[in-house]
DNA sequence: AGCACGCCGACT
DNA sequence: GTCGGCGTGCTC
């Protein structure tokens, strides 16, 4: 009787396909097998995932599975289903999630295959026997093998996959072993030392509270979710004793971060206290280490594996605790494809593990703590984060750039030979110019969006697009000589900086200025061994919190920009990004002092930021959700769909939510709108959000709305 | 993602 | 008159 499979393919298709097994690969053919099969013309590698007596479609014509790549399943039942659960719940190719789940080295690509003429492929050649596109294939491999891109640029055929499975049929061409290369380079994320994680708090009471709530229901196995809230140094002590105490149930750990580098001292710590069970697992590894520790952690050599948001992948079948610390960081969003957020895919493998899942964190997003709350598994911390010296300048009465008090501060500090760092969100000299006869403010053509002004090359350029024009000296509008530059940005408060402190030393850190990476380094360094006095950086130096020593002085000028946009996360973005960058801070007991400016000093997000009180903060934001009925309180998702050409898009995204409209009840459609720049440079994107009271009702409406729809697209869900 | 089919502009 | 642009639509 035969058999037939249903084949996944890491593709951006949602679907799968069915195929004929050939008798000969009966046995071989399981679920989580790797094999080769036609797809539309061309063979494609793909996945198993299960495999029918008979056929459930009798009415198609089927193909044969060419080939069967593996003979013992690459992925396990556990991950199977993880994966499919996964393309289920974010709208992504389960086949695409299951590439995920393997190393590098286990893809087979065709593309980087070589391939060479077989002796009856020269004679055929020599004869003058084969048909056009075959005859150029063959004339360029000749002797030799090469890889098949290299035979698409040299033929300049597009179908070449399809011509070389088609002589390959024939018995023409070979297709042989992918030669490995070893890639050695790859930085080793930068060190620091595990200074602070060394700091003992078993005798904290709190943190033996913690332990013993949380040992239950990890003794239970079977699934729960916890929240632990707290000062990272605490949080650290709990999850070590959990992970000990789940090795010791011979359970598997997975420690998810948002970055890769605070995870180097980590696993130096575990593997202090643990042993050598911990693995790394991330992709910036080299593709044999990778799969050295994707095999390790596999046949469960390594017990712990500890990674960003990519380990969630990792093949850990006997996960008994799962850890996502920094839960409240958008890194464990990847939009990318396939998309997800590793904090939502945490739970559905622990759901399937029937592990015990911990989200940490000392400033957590309102969704994730509202339910640890009501759910009554939020477990405080109150020992560790030492209090920080904060004061907040009022800047509305003020005309300068800098206040009298940042100055004050700022200037002190330099006195004293200490250095400062200053954060301001803004790229540029200006964020636009403004013609104060007219009104008129440069915008983009294509974006519809204020031009920034950088004074250095005289130019305005998109933050959109990129596009970039020479700055005319009058305004092109009525012609008046004089453009106020408005919102000043990064290259304003450096020449302020330089005007009022001559004798300092001023650096910048931003996107613009310090372009490649090794300049980044550079800088950092400097800054490090006393070379700059003052540092002034973006967002983009915020993030690098473990490569900087705790810092005497800190700046803050206006945080409260990200407050302008209509996000329901707004607040809470604000919060916890001026709580980001306070933690460059020594704490106040060091004679420290964080400076605040802004014009919205009230604002509870700033207000309580600089009080280091979260719950505070977290009160006044859960009854804004309340009120205007935002999750937690509802369920959303936001399905964004990309493209170069938005209007294409907006066409397609209107239908779609039409399409919401029609099908659901109790369903509120927001937009379509333009969405935000992506880093995806080029591209745009249009989108649709999706907002409900009932979970499920969200969920079945965008299972509708997913259903057939094509091209690129991301989905971030909240609830 | 590829790739094929299909309908409108500048060329042998 | 064709070659070829990339706009929809399908791939078991």
């Amino acid at each position: 009787m035969t058999r037939f499979a249903e084949v996944v393919f890491p593709l951006p298709l949602v679907q799968s396909f069915l195929y004929i097994v050939p008798d000969k690969a009966r046995d071989a053919a399981r679920p989580g097998v790797r094999i080769l099969a036609q797809l539309g013309g061309k063979t494609q590698s793909g996945f198993i995932v299960r495999v029918h007596e008979q056929s459930p479609r009798s009415d198609m014509a089927l193909k044969e599975i060419l080939e069967i790549i593996d003979i013992e399943p690459v992925i396990s039942p556990l991950t199977l289903s993880f994966t499919r659960r996964l393309s289920e719940h974010f709208g992504s190719s389960w086949g695409a999630f299951l590439q995920a789940a393997l190393p590098p080295s286990l893809e087979v690509r065709m593309a980087s295959a070589r391939v060479g003429l077989t002796d009856k492929g020269i004679q055929a050649l020599r004869a003058g026997t084969l048909a056009k596109e075959e005859k150029r294939a063959a004339a360029v491999l000749g002797p030799g093998a090469y890889r098949v891109f290299y035979l698409r640029r040299k033929t300049g055929a597009k179908n070449i996959a399809s011509v070389i499975s088609r002589m390959a049929k024939k018995g023409l061409i070979k297709i042989l072993e992918e030669k490995k290369t070893a890639k050695p380079k790859i930085p080793s994320p930068s060190r620091t030392k595990p200074t602070q994680l060394e700091l003992d708090f078993s005798v904290d009471p709190s943190v033996r509270d913690a332990l013993d709530v949380l040992a239950r229901p990890l003794a239970a196995g079977e699934f729960s979710s916890y929240y632990l809230f707290g000062a990272q140094d605490a949080r650290r002590t709990v999850f070590v004793d959990l992970i000990r105490s789940a090795l010791s149930r011979s359970k598997q750990v997975l420690f998810l971060l948002p970055e890769l580098a605070p995870s180097v001292p980590l696993k130096d710590l575990l593997e202090m206290r643990l042993g050598p069970v911990i693995a790394f697992l991330h992709g910036q590894m080299p593709d044999a280490a990778r799969e050295l520790a994707w095999r390790k952690i596999r046949s469960g050599a390594a017990r712990v594996v500890i990674g960003p948001r990519s380990a969630l992948f990792a093949p850990v079948d006997a996960a008994g605790l799962i850890i996502v610390d920094e839960e409240h960081d958008d890194a464990y969003f990847q939009s990318e494809s396939p998309s997800f957020d590793a904090r939502q895919g945490a739970r559905l493998k622990a759901e399937d593990n029937g592990a015990l899942v911990v989200y940490g964190s000392d400033t957590p997003s309102v969704e994730a703590f509202y339910r640890a709350r009501t759910e009554g598994h939020l477990v405080t911390l109150s020992g560790g984060g030492e209090k920080q010296n904060v004061a907040i300048a009022d800047d509305r009465s003020e005309r300068g750039l800098l206040t009298r008090r940042l100055q004050d501060g700022l200037g002190k500090s330099l006195r004293d030979g200490r250095p400062g760092l200053l954060f301001i969100n803004r790229r540029g000299y200006a964020s636009f110019l403004f013609c104060p006869r007219c009104g008129h403010i440069p915008r983009c053509d294509r974006c519809d969006i204020s031009l920034t002004f950088y004074k250095k090359s005289e130019r305005l350029v998109c933050r959109y697009c990129g596009d970039s024009e020479a700055r005319s000296a009058a305004c092109p509008r009525c012609g008046s000589r004089v453009m106020e530059p408005r919102g000043a940005g990064v290259e304003a408060v450096v020449e302020e900086l330089e005007r009022l402190y001559p004798q300092a030393r001023v650096a910048s850190f931003d996107s613009d200025r310090v372009k490649t990476k090794s300049a980044r380094e550079r800088v950092l360094e400097n800054f490090r061994e006393g070379k700059i006095d003052v540092l002034v950086g973006t967002q983009l130096l915020a993030y690098r919190t473990t490569e900087l020593p705790l810092v005497p002085w800190i700046g803050i000028l206006n945080p409260e920009a990200l407050l302008a946009f209509a996000d329901f996360r707004a607040s809470q973005k604000t919060f916890q990004s001026v709580r980001r960058m306070m933690r460059f801070a020594a704490p106040a007991a060091a004679g420290s002092e964080i400076v605040i400016q802004t014009a919205f000093p009230d604002h509870y997000s700033i207000r309580e930021a600089a009080r280091e009180d979260y719950p505070a903060f977290y009160e006044e934001e859960i009854r804004f959700r309340r009120l205007m009925n935002y999750p937690p309180f509802s369920a959303m998702a936001e399905i964004v769909l990309w493209g170069k050409d938005p209007r294409p898009l907006a066409e397609k995204a209107r239908e779609l939510s039409s399409r919401a409209r029609a099908q659901a009840s109790g369903i509120e459609i927001l937009g379509p709108a333009l969405a935000p720049p992506s880093i995806l440079k080029g591209e745009r994107g249009v989108q649709v959000i999706l907002k409900s009271r009932e979970k499920e009702t969200l969920e079945a409406c965008l299972a509708e709305c997913l259903k057939g729809l094509r091209g690129k697209r991301t989905v971030v869900r909240y609830d």
